[in-house]
DNA sequence: AAGCCGTGGGT
DNA sequence: TACCCAAGGCT
């Protein structure tokens, strides 16, 4: 595997064929690209699209969304999943806004101090929004890294390895390394997928090592799988928010756990536990005897 | 640090 | 159909 012509090969692939998310046209603001890779975890960026053109419509900068109710944002957030990441949003947006005079920091270490940053989301701001060289590890870049330079038919445990995997590629000039970043992803996202990838069109199969040792399947262990949403926690919590995010009228505690049994429980707790949870995690707040959003 | 956290698309 | 998986992060 000739790294270099391999990386040559994916830049020049991912100039020609990127898909046009709207958070890569020129003139994308820092907060723009920190708004969509919150959208972004753990969820397919085709999903993410229309709400995030409507979020920058709505709060095109940090300090707009900080003198938002963080309710709105929530309900803004509409059927995205997870969105405790609305409210982690909402405060990043604050402490942006308080701290850092409005400007998303362009700084890796400053990034990973607000909240709902990690070592992704960090490293993607600073490089997409900024042009800084660093690594940018997603499921994808994982996915790509262990079948075409370890030959593996899929990626492990995400350990700090990653970092150093992705870094020993990285072109050295900063805008190369940046296509590069989003050209890995890319990549996964749309080729070299989990699930049936499409080898016939990728741009590195002739440097591939897992291709080249005949797609072995030697998949490494990996993450124990999600639990059965059906019957989950998750899936009754959703039920709830639905609801509070559906009006601006505080609900009664009596709709809210007939909303959460809507469609069956695993146990007669369920609903209260699954509501006290969110009053935990700030989703939910009681307000004059009844539920609203924050 | 292993488990938890929504929702929907693809196979 | 049922299952896997998705531009992760927090506790």
């Amino acid at each position: 595997m000739d790294a270099q012509q391999a990386s040559e090969a994916l830049n020049a692939w991912y100039l020609r064929n990127a898909r046009p998310l709207p958070w890569r046209a020129d003139g994308t603001t820092a907060w723009g690209v920190l708004v969509s890779e919150f959208m972004a975890q753990q969820t397919q960026v085709d999903r993410v699209i229309p709400h995030w053109l409507e979020w920058m419509e709505r709060w095109p900068t940090p300090s707009a969304l900080a003198a938002a109710e963080p309710g709105e944002a929530v309900r803004a957030w509409k059927r995205l999943g997870y969105p405790r990441r609305a409210l982690w949003l909402h405060r990043a947006a604050m402490e942006i806004a308080e701290q850092y005079g409005d400007e998303v920091p362009s700084d890796v270490d400053t990034l990973l101090g607000l909240t709902g940053i990690g070592p992704y989301t960090a490293r993607a701001v600073a490089a997409f929004a900024f042009h800084e060289r660093h690594p940018v590890v997603d499921t994808n870049t994982r996915r790509v890294i262990a079948r075409a330079v370890h030959g593996l038919a899929a990626a492990g445990m995400p350990a700090a390895r990653d970092l150093v995997d992705m870094e020993a590629l990285l072109p050295s000039d900063r805008d190369s390394a940046a296509v590069f970043n989003a050209a890995a992803m890319e990549l996964g996202a749309v080729i070299c997928t989990a699930r049936a990838p499409r080898c016939d069109e990728c741009p590195i199969s002739r440097w591939c090592e897992w291709r080249g040792a005949g797609y072995p399947d030697n998949a490494p262990a990996k993450k124990p799988k999600q639990a059965a949403f059906q019957g989950s926690d998750r899936q009754v919590r959703g039920r709830i928010m639905q609801l509070l995010r559906s009006t601006h009228d505080p609900v009664s505690h009596d709709d809210a756990l007939t909303a959460a049994a809507h469609g069956g429980v695993a146990d007669e707790l369920q609903p209260k536990r699954a509501l006290d949870s969110l009053v935990t995690d700030g989703l939910v707040v009681e307000y004059e005897g009844a539920l609203k959003l924050p």
